[in-house]
Parts: C-alpha cells; structure tokens; sequence
DNA sequence: CGGTTGATTGATGGTTGTCAATAAGCGTGG
DNA sequence: CCACGCTTATTGACAACCATCAATCAACCG
C-alpha cells in the first residue's frame, strides 16, 4: 500500500473506492531527485502536489551569508501543501536528503479527487492541520528546547511519524541524512549535535550508526525530549 | 469593515455578498475575553472557529517547568484554523494578550458559507496558507536568527500584518503586550528583548514605548532583521 | 500614596558556536 | 585488495551570545 494511504488510514475510514483515488494519484507522473538537489526552490511557481512516495526530503529557508533553516522533514506519505497553487510563488525550497521518488498530482487531479468526496477532502484537511500542528512544535522546540531536548524530541517524532506508515523496524529506522542537516533542522551547530549525539549514547537511550537510527529506551528518550505525541493527533482510530 | 473581509480582499475580489457573509460571520456570538486568560486552553476539544475582531491573542505551549513558547501572534482578522474540529483536542493553548473581542463561528454556519462558494472557500485557503507560511518563518526565526535580527524581523512582520487591516497609522502601531511576551515569542529571554530593544532604538531604528511601536527606518529595520515579505503573500492584487 | 507590575541595568555563568585538527567512513579506480 | 580522495564524524580549545540572578527604577492604578 502507498504511504500516503497508510497515513490517512490513520485518520479516517476509507472505501476500497477511495483507496484506489489515492492509489491512481500515488502512480502519477512519477519523478526522481538525486540528494541534496532541490524539488522546488524559493521563487519558483510550483504546477503540482507533491507526494513524496520513498526517500526523505526537506523544506528550507537559506540566507545569503550561508545560515540555513530545515522547517521540516517530508517523509514517505507526506505532501508538499495541496493548493499551494494559490500562492503565486515558493517563499521556501524544497529539497531532496536522499534520493526520493515521488508523484505530482496536478490542480486538475486533485479537484477530480476531491470533488464530491467529503471523506477525502476530511482527510486531506486532516493532513494539513496536521503539518499546521508539526511547525507549531518545532517553533517550541528550536525557541524553548535544548540541545539535549532537541535531538531527543526529533528522534522521538521521527520515529512515530515513520512508525505510521511501517518504516520503523527492530526498535529503529533509517536516517539517511547528516548530522549537518539534523543541525539545521534543529537550529544549533553540527558540533553540537554531534556532542549530543555522544551524550544520548553514552546515557544508552539511542545510537545512530550506519544511516540507522536504533532507540534503546523509548520512554527514557521521551522523558528527555518533553515529547508528547499529542500534536501529531494519530489517536483518532480512523473517526 | 471588519478586519477578515479587509484581510482576504487582499487577495480575492470578493463579490457584495461574499462581503455580506463575512460580516454575518463576522458578527456572530461574540465574546469577550480578558488580558492573561485562555480563550481555548489545551487539551480542551473547540467547538467554534474563533475570529478576532479586535486586541491581541496568541497561540503557546508551555512546559511544566515553566518555560513558554509563543508559537503565533492573533491579530484582528485572524482565524483559529479551520476545521479545527477534524482534530479531536487542542495541542495548544491560545490566550488573549490585550482584551480580546472575538467571533464564534459555528462548523454549520462555516459549512453553509462556503457551500458552493468557490470564491470563499479559495479565500480561506490561502488564509491557511498564509498562516503556515507564518509557522515556517517563525521556525526560521528561533533557529537561526540572532537576537538582534529576531526583535527586527518580529516588528517588521507585525507591521505588515497590522498594515493591511488598517491598524497602522503614524509610521507605527499600537503593541498591547510585554517585553515577556515578545521574549516568549521569539525564544529568548526578556531581559535579553529589552537589551536588544535598546540596541535599536540607539541605532535609531525604532522605538516602543508607551504601548505603541515607532519605525523610524523601515527599509533599515528590515535589512537589520533580514526581512523579506513574500512569505506574507500580500502581492496578490485581489487575484 | 502605597502596592503591584513591568522596564532597565549590572554582574556573572553557562550553553552553544566557531575554528581547527584528526579520525573514520565510503566510493572509485588502479 | 588496497590506495586515494572526498565527505562526514569526532574531539579539543576558546570565544561569544545569551540566560540567570538581583537590584533599582518607572509606570500605572485604585
């Protein structure tokens, strides 16, 4: 099943007839990014959803003088903001971690989709709101968090987001990005997350080795973070 | 006209009617609400979108141990999300910062407005939007900017924001909150805002005092606070 | 005119950034 | 299989920015 599918699972209770909508718009107009090169970039004029299929990326906002901001992850199942054709440009970049696969889902497409169909139009609004409620988080996290708090609070997301649609496995998931880019996610320096890094280890709540993210003490990490995966609103047993 | 009407005329040519719909809403179950109390606290489940017709409110998160984060300004005209009803709880709390004065709208009256109305419903899209492209700033604020920049970017965006439902006047605007409240907003702390605050009103930049901000040099405000408006989405000419 | 809240300032310390050097990992090609 | 070169991770030394604590001052208010 497509991630995206997996994750509405989540929400809402879909027809075998939504299922296939979602399915039909999952194989469209497939496209393939190489890492670190950009899916959109700031200025440009987006012409369709994104639905990242495999492979992670990241919105971003860059500086002139070379300072850089991750706003988000985009992982499998997750779309670039529907409608975002209502905004005349990007006022951010979109770009591929690791290599990613995904679909565009044209204007047209979408309102095919939707038209008439209150349940997938629910679940799409879900996801937004959703998205809404993860930059709200990170806002706390890179304004109130500490280093320590941060890198065990988005590891603690990252893996339940992952966990919703199957890609966690053996206690861990992979993380095929760098300590520089969990840095810019987090708003602190790479040496510092690489000393953090070294603190959740030698504590024994997680390692990272090999592109492989392994937790060994969820509740403990969970602690450490002040995670609390209310905001990520995956309790709703498909309402 | 109430400040939502005047918000989305920046970017929709919204018929008489639309114009009268809004007003309907716009003066429907008001309620009052007084400086330091919750309009919504989290956890709790909405029932009603809340539009402010006028005073400051803001969206935060609190720890247990104290620290704060304000994650968003209300100003008039603002909605709390859409559709906030698709999500059972509230994983935020919004408090009113100055007395509040602010619409209930009911999720039936919502349905009925923009029932068959493409033209409200493209509207408060791009209000949904715009508010996420806000979330995105704000990440980009707490991560990367310094303290000096913060404090700049911050009043430049709320002078934006203020400018286009008409609450500017005099090359400033009135501020209803503290320098703990703004500390809270951009993630540092409030005796660092009021050093900052100094450093710019000896650079001449601007002033607060009073309760009301003063731009002495906008396009040097900017520059200072590495402020660049696309994010705002107001160039869109009633599209 | 007290009393409370918020603003302002100084002193000090801590968390984190920067710079720089070394080690480790990884893909490529000899 | 190893050598090579590149990227990334790791570690130490030092500096800077910002937090915290605490005291004073100003503003507001009944």
């Amino acid at each position: 099943m497509n991630p995206l599918t997996r994750k509405l699972e989540r929400f809402a209770c879909l027809s075998d007839d939504d299922k296939s909508i979602l399915q039909h718009a999952a194989s469209s107009r497939l496209r393939n990014v190489e890492p670190r090169c950009d899916i959109i970039a700031e200025g440009e004029t987006p012409r369709h959803v994104n639905l990242i299929l495999s492979g992670w990326a990241c919105r971003y906002k860059q500086f002139e003088d070379g300072r850089r901001q991750i706003v988000s992850f985009l992982l499998p199942g997750d779309l670039c903001d529907l409608n975002v054709f209502l905004l005349r440009d990007m006022d951010h970049s979109i770009g591929a971690l690791s290599p990613v696969t995904l679909a565009q889902i044209s204007p047209e497409q979408l309102r095919q989709m939707l038209d008439g169909n209150l349940r997938l139009t629910q679940a799409l609004w879900w996801e937004t709101l959703v998205t809404a409620a993860n930059y709200r988080e990170r806002i706390v996290t890179v304004g109130r968090r500490t280093a320590l708090e941060r890198v065990a609070h988005l590891v603690c997301e990252l893996f339940h987001r992952l966990s919703v649609v199957g890609l966690v496995g053996d206690r861990g998931y992979e993380m095929p990005i760098t300590q520089t880019e969990m840095a810019d996610a987090l708003g602190i320096s790479s040496v510092h997350v690489n000393r953090t890094l070294k603190e959740l280890r030698t504590a024994e709540l997680m390692t990272w080795k090999g592109g492989r993210i392994t937790i060994l003490n969820l509740p403990a990490l969970e602690d450490v973070g002040l995670f609390n995966p209310n905001y990520l609103h995956l309790d709703q047993g498909g309402r």
